[in-house]
DNA sequence: ACGTTTTGTCGAAACGCTTCGACGAAGCGT
DNA sequence: ACGCTTCGTCGAAGCGTTTCGACAAAACGT
């Protein structure tokens, strides 16, 4: 490997002129530049990354905090993941990958301590995570792809789920439903302060609230056979309902495949909207998933640039929160209400 | 933060002392050992990684090379991406994802010379990767997942296709089935060299020869509508067709939406075995698909441990190959094989 | 008791870069 | 022609480690 010694004997200049070159941090003549950069090619140059980080104290590598739960991640925290690297690395970043939950705070401040990492985005944040009582008090730079309870003096990214609850029933409303149930996440994820899962269930109530709707919400796992179970029990605590809002994508197509053995027909018999849903997942349902499709990959690059922001220090403000709804995507699942009679078995043909 | 020479001052001994302390490098009386154990821990020291990566010339750090597709990954590729992490982190090591495809060569050049990282793991390798070429020549140590055409002189992770094609192809058979499917990845991956398409393609050639029975191919993109067009056509070619087997996940669901349509009942009158598939998606159609698990997780893992004994130095054959085949897992998509009567409309209260 | 090895520690030289102060050479106004 | 600023470049001092050669002190064999 070539060094900068090296370009610089070629290029007949000192070393420190051979820097300045790289870095733009000081002015250097045209004439200079070019014989510099010309070295540099010949001898197929490339500034050591190690060197130049101790030197400035800066790696250009930022860190994803990301509990690896040893189950697949879904879609929506993948895209997050692909739209961040890409940002970062239109950027001139990298993203290094780190398996670090909530509790895992030792790991978390070897992390930043040891100097590798000039910033963290930090995913799947509790209502309370230490990550971020940690990293504040390291001052790390970082940026929340999510929102804890108290947000003051955080840069946060979110879905916005108030907005999105409230479009998702808006839209049932706008079909004519006037009873919807929501399955949100389990209430394990209720109780340990998941923040999705709670502003979703304080917006769908305020939702009803606002359209003078009755609806239930039931909690559940986020699996197929979750999705079944909480489907009786909303048809069992709410007969008459006609809408189901449901917060995880698996859980959707479970609720779908019980309706249907159930001998109810989607959308006829009842409206199915999935929140906060990615493409495939959606197609991937018959009939696809009407659903409120979440922006994973735009928050993903939205989030890394916030934090590249404030590494370059032209940060603006340091409580910057950006919210991005997920936007309505009718597909199959969602259609007119039936007229509010007990519905008999669904007429053949229709679909 | 406490440097090295903080914590020779107070422990009282030399930087180098302190360092071997920290390395091993070197025998250590216990008594100074202790003294700079504790000047560490009452200094918080924490070594800095930049320096130790600059003078050691190693970072701790290997690159996960992974074409970023802008779509979302799969849930196999995503359980290879924690497999690995998590291997790396025990094994004292950080993963950097760098999404770098078969044809950025220029991207790859530049992170295997700036001496970032340590090592490489190259995913979605296809049959000939201009990466492989590139790493070779620089020689950067690596380990594939997957293979490429000709993988002499390489270490290789990957799927058993071979394997895993047979035993899903002898499940059937042993169900009775006499007339199968495959569905395939698209013939534009088969054309593009894709080597699971390609290798799936071949083993399934040979296991229907073996058990001497008949059977179809059918490439198709991969998603639910590409499943429905592709089980359309494999009807069509081979209406006596009792079992499909089908590479991906994505597909599988449309397969099953589209032969309930047809009237046809899974598994009454047609199995459907899925290939490489994670156990959420599995779950997540109805019924839930019987699937050859793909080991995602193990092969990140093993990749991992692979590239790793190869940096220590303690390497042993460097084309090291080590196949995992998928394990069956009997759900409910599969059953035995009707009788060869032209199937009339599914007798009610089967499943 | 003697050389000889082994053990434990030290000092200093890298590692390849950034950055700071210095300084001659131009360019400016007057 | 004069000092004054600006421009472009240089040398050297770090950045925080690892690692190598050296060297007392202790342990060994005879």
């Amino acid at each position: 490997m070539a060094t900068m010694h090296d370009v610089a004997r070629r290029a007949g200049v000192s070393v420190s002129t051979v820097s300045y070159v790289l870095t733009g941090t000081r002015p250097i003549s045209a004439a200079t530049r070019d014989r510099v950069l010309e070295a540099m090619a010949e001898l197929g140059y490339q500034p050591n990354a190690m060197a130049r980080g101790l030197a400035s104290r800066r790696s250009n590598i930022v860190g994803l905090l990301l509990p690896l739960t040893g189950r697949a991640l879904g879609a929506t925290e993948t895209a997050f993941v692909t739209g961040a690297t890409e940002a970062a690395r239109q950027a001139g970043y990298h993203l290094m990958l780190c398996p670090v939950g909530p509790g895992d705070t030792d790991e978390l401040q070897v992390l930043a301590t040891q100097g590798l990492l000039d910033g963290f985005l930090v995913m799947e944040v509790g209502l309370t995570d230490q990550r971020v009582d940690l990293l504040r008090t390291l001052d790390s730079p970082f940026v929340l792809i999510g929102r804890t309870a108290d947000t003051d003096g955080l840069a946060c990214v979110d879905i916005d789920f108030e907005q999105t609850v409230e479009d998702a029933v808006a839209h049932l409303v706008g079909l004519g439903h006037q009873a919807i149930a929501y399955v949100n996440h389990s209430s394990a994820s209720l109780a340990g302060g998941y923040g999705p899962a709670k502003r979703t269930e304080l917006a769908f109530e305020a939702a009803l609230e606002r359209h003078g709707i009755t609806g239930v919400m039931v909690p559940t796992e986020d699996t197929a056979s979750g999705g079944r179970a909480a489907i009786r029990q909303a048809r069992e605590q709410c007969p008459e309902l006609t809408g189901v809002l449901v917060m995880n994508e698996n859980a959707a197509l479970g609720i779908l495949a019980d309706l249907r053995e159930s001998g109810l027909e989607v959308p006829y018999d009842v409206s199915v909207v999935s929140m906060v849903t990615s493409e495939v997942v959606a197609d991937l349902a018959s009939p696809p998933l009407t659903a409120m499709t979440s922006p994973g990959t735009a928050l993903g690059a939205a989030a890394t640039r916030v934090l590249l922001d404030r590494l370059t220090g032209d940060a603006g403000d340091p409580t910057y929160t950006e919210l991005v709804p997920c936007v309505l995507d009718v597909r199959g699942t969602s259609g007119p209400a039936r007229p509010r009679t007990r519905p008999t078995k669904a007429a053949p043909g229709r679909r």
